[in-house]
This record gives C-alpha cells, structure tokens and sequence, in this order.
DNA sequence: GCAAAAGTGTTCTGGCTACACCCATGG
DNA sequence: CCATGGGTGTAGCCAGAACACTTTTGC
C-alpha cells in the first residue's frame, strides 16, 4: 500500500512459495521488496487445492517510484482481493495510531501538511494538521529537519520541513491513538 | 495460554499439517479446540527442511479441565518455543487492554477480585480491582450477573458475581487501554 | 493591504488512576 | 466489635481535541 495523492492505493501480488524455499525468498521472488519501507505478515490460509497462501502487508513510500498495478482503495476491487485489502488496511489504521509507522508513508523530508493527507488517505477520517504535529513530536516520532518548503504561488508561511525519526517500526505509545473527530 | 492460581500458564502443541489438509483441521488434529475459548493465528514461519510452521493464540478458561502440559510461563522454556509464547503473550496483554478478550481466560461466572487475578496473571503487572471493574462496566464489556459468592471463613463482604457480555472477540475501546501503575 | 498557508497559545474534555471512605460478613 | 474483604464516591491527571489567534509569504 501505499498514500499517493491524497489516496490510498493498493496493489496485490501473488505470493507462490515453492517447496525448500523460505516465505522471505518466495516474498522477494513475488515483490521487488527494495521499495517496500516495511513489510509484515498477516495471514495464512489454506487453499482448496491443499497448498498455503499467506497475505503481507507492504508499505512503499508516496515518492518511491514503484513498479506495479497501483489502484486506490474502493469498492471496484474483487471480494477475494478485497478481504486481504481490508485486513492490511485495518491493520495498517491500528498501527498508525500507536506506533511511528508514518515513515513507511512518507517521504524522507514533508511538511506537516503532506504528512496530514498521508494520514487522511490511510486512515479515511480527517486528521488535524495541528494535533498531528503535536502528537507526533511529543512522542518522539518525527523531528525538525533543516530548512523550509517555499510556499507555491498563492502564497502562504513557508512550511517547516520534519523527518520521521526512525526508520523502523516503534511502539510509539501503547495507550493512546489518533481519535477520529466527532 | 490461561490464567490459573494466579500464574500465566502455557502448552504448547506442535501443528504438524498435511497436504491437502485445511489449517484449522490441522489445528482441530493437534489440539482439542473444544477447550479453548478463543483461537487466533500468530505467525507463519518457513522451517529449515522446507515445510511451514504456523503458530496459534489458544486461550483456556481457568475453570476448564484441560488437558495438557500446562507450565508456568518463564524462564525455564525452551528457546525457540520461548519466542512463540512471548510473541503470544505480548498479543495477548494488548488485546486484554482494548478488548473484551478477558471473556477467554475468566470462568463463566466471577467476581471482580478473582477477574483481577486472571489480569494480573496475563497482563504481569497489579492491576487495581476497583478501577478494573469501573472500566469494564464503562465500555460494557462485564456486566452483573444475579447472585453474590459468599465470604470464607476469614470473612468479608459477599463479593457480586459478573460475567462477559460476550464470548466473541470485540474491540471495547479501540483509543484506550489498561495502564500499568508508575 | 489582503488572501492563503503555516504555526502557536489556550481551553476543554473524557477516560483513567489514585485514594479515602463506606458496607457486609465471620468469628 | 473488629478484622477482612468488597464496593462506592470523588478528586486529580494528562493526552488529545478544538479553536481562536498570530506569523509569513505571494500578489
């Protein structure tokens, strides 16, 4: 998955795993996991013909220039594909709100404002740019980079530019969440 | 996994799964799933000779007379099935913070001072009986049962009987949880 | 100057914790 | 009557939401 203009797009691949061979060498085989900033396991089915399915979640950043048959997110998918989306997309919901998975979104410097409609997009709720940025400091999840993003021609305060500040999955804190408004 | 005397109790069964074989009959295979009150798929891992491990989530209620190697869960476990518990365990003390999954691990009926001993068993911190009760009253997830469990020959109040609302997995209060004490 | 966009200051709320206090029972 | 265990009342805390206000730019 992926937030790419405002959307959240998807995009589903086939994992096939041989026999002897590991899931992470039949992931790798399915998916070029190089423009993937995080990946995680969901789940395991069973096929009818006897043979596993396992479903990940694979995040790419909006300025990664991925390969792939990218689509948002509605309900113009197939209901077998749909099941898995929803799942990611549920987990994915979960994680945003209490970890610091944003950066597996987002591109390597943002505005507060980018990193809010990367936020609307994934979620599906409106998200204020304020609280977003005051949440995400105060927990240690991104930080002030140097410099600024001139504003475009309509105008308007430059904005500052932040860095998430880890590229790896954190627990960013294990008891609260980003509420959707009333 | 269970909660008995107090102490977090774990068994574990390897699920050997053949070809052409569904998961969940592969599961039923290795354990009597009739005991468990909950079931839920961890994680998928490749195995060195080629074939796949699944690991599952059971949990038993206390008052159930399951069979089984149940043993305290420390440090006395192997390594490698260590790392399934623990990846067990942490599963569970997160969705018993902001679900009703408490429903799992409590007898049918129970008061409110035998339900702390079942949290403070899984989640592994003191867990304050009054607020425990306050909390899950709010988010509906208990309610009082008819009926109160008379005092021991110490004395005391006779102590209200409560049971779960449901014996489905609901999420109570996605934005909250159970705090540890400071 | 004015609109637009970004950022800050401040208040309010709601869930949870903490703790003092009250209730009912056995011996 | 008193120790013991159960239950209630209430105050306080704190993260987050809401919103008014200030700052900085383009035109």
């Amino acid at each position: 998955m992926r937030a790419c203009d405002g959307r959240l797009e998807a995009s589903v691949e086939g994992v096939e795993r041989l026999r002897d061979e590991s899931l992470d060498a039949a992931l790798a085989r399915a998916v070029d996991v190089r423009f993937l900033a995080h990946v995680e396991q969901l789940e395991t089915r069973a096929r009818h013909d006897g043979t596993l399915a396992t479903a990940y979640l694979g995040l790419a950043r909006a300025d990664m220039p991925a390969a792939g048959d990218w689509r948002p997110v509605d309900s113009s998918w197939p209901a077998d594909e749909r099941a898995f989306v929803a799942a990611a997309q549920a987990r994915l919901r979960a994680k945003l709100s209490y970890t610091n998975l944003g950066f597996a979104l987002a591109p390597e410097l943002f505005t507060i404002s980018e990193l809010r409609e990367v936020y609307v997009a994934a979620l599906g709720y409106d998200v204020s740019a304020t609280n977003l940025q005051r949440v995400l400091v105060r927990r240690g999840a991104i930080v002030r980079a140097d410099g600024f993003r001139p504003p475009g021609r309509t105008g308007g305060r430059p904005a500052a530019l932040f860095r998430f500040a880890s590229d790896r999955l954190e627990v960013t804190d294990e008891f609260a969440a980003l509420r959707p408004p009333r």
